[in-house]
DNA sequence: CGCGATTTGTGCACGCCTTCACAAGCGCCT
DNA sequence: AGGCGCTTGTGAAGGCGTGCACAAATCGCG
């Protein structure tokens, strides 16, 4: 985590609700914290605890309370919060309730199966656009829809109001895609691909790299197995959880 | 980003050499470098200075130098780094010099591309063993491997040598198969589903959700929305890259 | 051999994030 | 109505990570 340092709203005395300034950790636990609501909104509880949701979440209690606490005041002391109105406080500040059009480039082994990832669909977001550079994928139907030629994509963001871009074509084609996808008004990029894009300001990057989460993992591997093989080394140690994104 | 704080080493006087007690930070961080200098050694590059690897990898030049020094001292001042032995350096730090054994549980929609994703094989690591409960897929042949059932995982795990475990299965298995996984040995998993997993001390468990990006993503479009609506609001912010991870 | 250009390695200060500990507030029971 | 137990919201402290700015070190050239 480093940059992403947005500007605040200074003079804000509009109509419009002043946006929260939320400190980026946050933001990125508040789609776990939604992940459990909904599951507990689903066994019937109506509200549930700070230490109860903390717990469904993975993290501490203390932290979770305070990551609320920014959102405003949505619970009550003495019973905890209200399940069904967090949902809709954090679904709001996530802007998931707008069933964001996200578009997919590559078409290749990775981005056929988040394609067909109906995580996406049932968490507020419609795939409504696949793109591929190769003439052999063009035209081939996928998960509903049909890929085009990513020549079409500036039309297409467009038309179908598109907001996000994902790229899972190989790195070398990579940041010609972003440029594309920028051209074309797209603002958020996911980035499959195993490299660094350069993006103008007002683009927001977001990479997952498959193969680095192993590495780290390794390395914590590696770490373990030097700890075990010295005298005077524990062979357990409190490793645990740990989310990507932070 | 929140726990896995593990024990130094204290009294380590033995013949094996300091395991360097890296920063977290720093360890998310040397899988991108990784990458950044096998590009360079491609492009037949024998020296990098600081700021050209930064570059490449993307990040701040001074965090850089910080980063390499935790693993000691392999620059020469005035020149700049000597990329063959950095690369030796990282992946002998990552543990990568071991290509390592990799058992995947779950190959429906994401596990099939998993199964055949080529950034694994060329950065370190090997698919060894594909696992699935049901009985249709049993039996079928993926990537040069056959599916096998997750009963043989126990087994599987000793003779092949794994010690990572992928996840990729729906969430309300996964836990199960954590739990298989810790059974049979395996000391470290990736989880591609979406829920908290619970693991014994010395276990490490790193995350990784397709849709929490999107999400993150999604608030960062809600926010720049609110600032160009309200007067005053500037419609170009210093958003960035950002990775996972960390 | 000495000097200047270049680049690494790091001490320091700042800011963000986490965690503790507790006061304030709410509901329930008597 | 009053008191008690429970839970939230938050002030303060500590730790971690980042980035600046500079001293130390090395190479090349005259």
């Amino acid at each position: 985590m480093s940059q992403q340092r947005h500007g605040s709203t200074p003079g804000n005395t509009g109509a419009v609700p002043a946006f929260p300034d939320l400190p980026e950790a946050t933001i990125a636990r508040l789609p776990e914290y939604l992940r459990a609501l909904h599951n507990l909104a689903e066994s019937g509880s109506e509200t549930v605890s700070s230490e109860g949701l903390a717990a469904a979440a993975g993290v501490n209690s203390a932290k979770l309370r305070k990551d609320l606490s920014h959102l405003g005041s949505y619970g009550t002391r003495g019973v905890g919060y209200d399940v069904a109105l967090l949902i809709d406080q954090i679904e709001y500040i996530l802007g998931l309730d707008q069933r964001r059009a996200v578009a997919l480039v590559g078409v290749g082994n990775l981005g056929h199966a988040l394609a067909g990832y109906d995580g996406f669909a049932s968490r507020g977001f419609r795939i409504v656009a696949l793109f591929d550079s190769d003439a052999e994928q063009v035209g081939k139907p996928l998960g509903g829809l049909t890929v085009r030629h990513i020549d079409e994509l500036g039309r297409a963001v467009v038309e179908e109001g598109i907001t996000i871009g994902v790229i899972a074509t190989p790195a070398g084609a990579a940041q010609a895609v972003a440029d594309d996808l920028v051209a074309a008004g797209v603002t958020s990029i996911l980035n499959f691909a195993p490299c660094v894009l350069s993006v103008p300001p007002g683009v927001d990057v977001r990479k997952v790299d498959l193969a680095i989460e192993l590495q780290i993992l390794s390395f914590h591997e590696h770490r373990k197995a030097s700890l075990t093989a010295i005298p005077g080394g524990r062979s357990a140690q409190p490793g645990n959880q740990e989310a990507v994104g932070s």
